[in-house]
RNA sequence: GGGCGCAUAGCUCAGUUGGUCAGAGCACCUCCCUUACAAGGAGGGGGUCGGCGGUUCGAGCCCGUCUGCGCCCACCA
């Protein structure tokens, strides 16, 4: 099914062949992304083949992207990162099991349908079948549509959105299996939602309140605690007088004015001396006249403000606590779309006032109450203008209102200090890479301080799969939810009916309705790794790929991501969803600022893909160790060109020489096996960093050696590997051998080496002289290197020697083929025995023409050169 | 206010258990069009490792403390 990925590991030395396509002349970098990214979609090279057993599985929970948002280089370099140890693991030997997911449903999709072809959803619109998009949107004047018409919109536009981002990914040369491809709307992902929902359900981590919650005017839709966003808001504090039994004034300060007919309490803290006296007593509002207690909790700070506030329902969430813990009354003024209600509130003495602010937004509703309080003389002082933090939905634009709704809820350890402990140690359980990753975690949990709400107000999500009871007076029994079938889901309660029913009793007394909201994105989401590893649909897989072994994702989303998948897996399967957490830092701009489309300093991936090609981007992404954010820097792309530019030349070189040399020959002479011993332990280093998930480090060892080993060992070695020796010298084929052997067996190495980097160059000089691809090929070994004896050391050494003679020339400001006439070598007895064994290796580089001169003096390293004149 | 992280050449960063650890790349200067490579190659200048204490024969490396920066959380009276 698929020949790549179905044959053995490729042997570290196989027989030499010649690829079909031979070595080019000039290798170029351009069209190597299209042209391979063609083949491994072919060739099936990246597809999941089923092992027998879980311990050669890696399996990886692939962050499923935004598809309604646009990519931006943080991105690129985060996938990359997993898609380095993906590489690395296949060439271990494991099946990898890396799915990709298009993060589809929610908000941001609706949005998205919204400004690109001008529209809304109006669910009260009947199904249009010959609806088509206007064709000059006016995202102003939005056309109402019916919500089947708003969702298959939805569906168009994410389905275009996604080939764009898949295309971008195979350029980039992930290794996903594509076969392996969800999408959180599709039918799966829904079914799975409900299932896991239900289960939830069924076992009462799931329940239906009504609660006050926060709720975004904008959207017209609650929110939940980890979508919030405290920033800073500007506003005025306002001194406002309400009234004694007596007649004295108690005044009291607040940004929002416009909630006074919302007041219930005042409170003051039990120990401020201020208002102790006034504890129990009632107090009267400013302008409606009601009657208003003053009560003591704890949770009043003295030196907030006046030290005694007042408590609406609801401001903001201290509001919530002291309604709940005090029990006050619910006089509810805001409506869902943030305007103060157009009825007059029944609890008003002073009711004609309120015909001010009936109806407006809490803005305007603000400027009359203070007008209203100016008038009536209970404004103290002028308005302090201030700065202070307010919440807002993260994808929001105006400060979040607390409206009481009837909401789904999850239970998470925000109410529940059992469950809270029980994830925390989950928390514990979870290998992170970079370790203090867990705090945030541990602190993240710490902080709930209340349940999940996963319910949406929208129309592009899950639905939930339940339908209540109507009464005799038609009035939903929300007590008595009807649930789906497990083998009916996916179901749509809107469309379909639930069991023991039929559609005409929809909406009428006795009949049913089914529940009009969605999930929020992030409670399917939180079920990637059972919608990928085909959780109670493909019992084989599930076996094989869950627990999943590594969750790669950036650090903003632990809180919501992580987290939230750590709540369903504990919940359905008791247990992690995976071994390790690997968290990517962000890619930031120069000024260390993250970016974003309002700040206008987004880096658009697919500008430094073409600019540089995929190889350079991924090597600068690897540069970013795990966790670490790291500021962009173009001129920073052109070192990872460079380098695979070099792979490419140098790999061209050494197969011109050494791409016959037969498996038999084996290198022999010292400076070869030094070079090998060097690269011995370079495989050590670099496989030692993967295993720890320090991609950076294997790459940083490798890429030192590459250097070192382009600029002195190939210099070294090319005119012993030509066998063409400049004197009348006879050919001494053995050390030519050594060095043609010495040089396949290093390229071999290296390009394994390097290949979860730069897959594309790789690849592509793998062709010319393998067979397979080298993403099969074996990750490289110490025992793929016969380096005998080698001595390290000596590589040192003659990069000193050779540092001495360049110098040399360059001070003598001479082209480094100028002919020295006579060199000393001068240091310790040790390098200088060793450098022996190099002579004519040395006298070849340096176009030394007399034997060398060798002094052991103890001390460093000298070489003195004397340089042909420059004839004319 | 709580938590976490960072501070080493102009810039981006390595420096594994304290003992050639003062490094790399970029940038900069000089030179070389050498038959793998001019989007190249060779050579070179440049840092009291944030400050102050301490442990030690010896500290970028360990401990304390201070300062600066970044991120997360809390913070609508």
């Amino acid at each position: 099914m698929h020949p790549m990925t179905d044959q053995p590991l490729t042997d570290a030395v196989p027989p030499a062949t010649t690829g079909t396509g031979g070595v080019p002349e000039r290798p170029v970098l351009e069209g190597l992304e299209a042209k391979w990214s063609a083949i491994w979609r072919e060739q099936g090279t990246y597809a999941f083949v089923r092992p027998a057993s879980r311990d050669q599985v890696f399996s990886i929970d692939t962050p499923p992207p935004t598809v309604s948002g646009s990519l931006h280089v943080g991105h690129v370099f985060s996938y990359t990162h997993t898609d380095l140890i993906a590489r690395y693991q296949r060439m271990r030997g494991k099946h990898v099991f890396y799915p990709m997911g298009w993060d589809d449903n929610g908000l941001p999709t609706e949005r998205r349908v919204q400004n690109f072809y001008g529209v809304r959803c109006d669910p009260s619109l009947p199904y249009d079948e010959s609806f088509t998009p206007p064709e000059n949107p006016d995202p102003k004047r939005q056309l109402p549509i019916s919500r089947r018409n708003f969702v298959d919109l939805c569906h168009d536009l994410t389905a275009v959105d996604e080939q764009a981002f898949e295309n971008l990914w195979r350029t980039l040369g992930l290794s996903v299996d594509w076969q392996a491809l969800y999408a959180t709307i599709s039918d799966e992902s829904r079914g799975v939602a409900q299932k896991a929902f239900l289960r939830n359900l069924a076992r009462g981590e799931a329940y239906l309140s009504e609660a006050p919650t926060l709720w975004d005017i904008t959207f017209q839709t609650a929110v939940a605690q980890a979508e919030l966003e405290a920033r800073d808001y500007p506003g005025h504090y306002y001194r406002v007088a309400f009234h004694a039994a007596d007649g004295s004034p108690v005044h009291i300060e607040t940004t929002r004015p416009e909630l006074i007919p919302a007041v219930c309490a005042l409170i003051a803290h039990p120990d401020d001396e201020r208002y102790t006296h006034l504890f129990g007593t009632t107090v009267t509002s400013p302008v409606f006249g009601v009657e208003i207690p003053v009560l003591a909790h704890s949770a009043a700070e003295p030196d907030k403000g006046a030290g005694i506030a007042m408590c609406c329902t609801f401001g903001d969430l201290t509001d919530v606590q002291w309604w709940r813990e005090l029990q006050l009354p619910t006089r509810t003024v805001i409506g869902r779309d943030g305007r103060l209600h157009s009825d007059t509130p029944e609890w008003l003495v002073n009711a004609d006032a309120y015909a001010e602010l009936a109806g407006k937004t809490t803005f305007s509703a603000r400027e009359a109450m203070v007008g209203l309080l100016r008038a009536a003389g209970d404004l103290d002082g002028e308005p302090r203008p201030t700065q202070r933090m307010a919440n807002f939905y993260e994808k929001g634009e105006k400060p979040l209102e607390i409206v009481s709704t009837r909401q789904w809820y999850i239970r998470n350890g925000g109410r529940d200090d059992d469950l809270k402990q029980a994830l925390l140690a989950r928390g514990e359980e979870l290998i992170w890479v970079p370790d203090h990753m867990r705090h945030r975690y541990a602190n993240w949990v710490n902080g709930l301080n209340g349940d999940w709400l996963i319910s949406r107000q929208r129309f592009f999500g899950v639905p939930f799969p339940v339908w209540y009871p109507l009464d005799a007076d038609g009035e939903p029994d929300y007590a008595h939810p009807i649930t789906a079938a497990e083998d009916t889901l996916p179901v749509d309660p809107s469309s379909q009916c639930p069991p023991g029913y039929t559609e005409d009793q929809r909406g009428v007394p006795g009949g049913f309705v089914g529940d009009p909201d969605v999930m929020d994105t992030w409670a399917t989401s939180s079920l990637s790794p059972q919608i990928a590893c085909g959780w109670e649909r493909d019992e084989e897989l599930w076996r094989l790929t869950f627990p999943m072994d590594m969750a790669p994702q950036a650090h903003d989303i632990i809180r919501t991501w992580l987290f939230s998948r750590v709540v369903r897996a504990h919940f359905e399967h008791g247990c992690l969803p995976w071994r390790l957490a690997a968290i990517s830092g962000f890619v930031v701009d120069p000024d260390r600022k993250k970016m974003s489309k309002s700040k206008g300093n987004v880096v658009v991936p697919t500008d430094i893909l073409n600019e540089f090609g995929s190889d350079a981007v991924r090597w600068r992404a690897a540069m970013a160790r795990p966790g670490m954010d790291s500021p962009f820097d173009r001129a920073q792309m052109k070192v990872g060109r460079r380098l695979a530019m070099k792979v490419l030349n140098a790999s061209k070189f050494i197969l011109g020489i050494a791409a016959d040399t037969p498996p038999r020959v084996q290198p022999s002479e010292p400076v070869d096996l030094a070079m090998l011993a060097t690269l011995a332990e370079v495989v050590e280093y670099a496989t030692e960093a993967f295993e720890a998930y320090d991609y950076s480090a294997a790459l940083d060892a490798t890429e030192r050696f590459f250097w070192q080993f382009c600029d002195d060992y190939l210099e070294l070695v090319k005119e012993r590997a030509y066998g063409t020796p400049s004197g009348e010298e006879e050919i001494d084929e053995a050390a030519r051998d050594s060095a043609r052997a010495a040089l396949r067996d290093a390229l071999d190495v290296l390009l394994r080496l390097f290949a979860p980097f730069l897959p594309f160059v790789t690849e592509e000089v793998w062709s010319w002289w393998r067979k397979g691809s080298v993403h099969h090929a074996r990750w490289p070994q110490v025992s793929d290197l016969a380096a005998g004896d080698g001595n390290p050391a000596l590589l040192d050494d003659l990069a000193a020697a050779l540092v001495g003679i360049r110098g040399a020339k360059s001070q003598a400001k001479v082209s480094m083929k100028t002919e020295a006439t006579r060199a000393t070598f001068a240091g310790s007895e040790d390098v200088i025995a060793r450098l022996l064994a190099a002579e004519d290796d040395l006298r070849a580089v340096g176009r030394i023409s007399s034997p060398i001169e060798w002094r052991a003096t103890g001390g460093p390293l000298e070489v003195t050169v004397e340089l042909k004149p420059v004839e004319g």
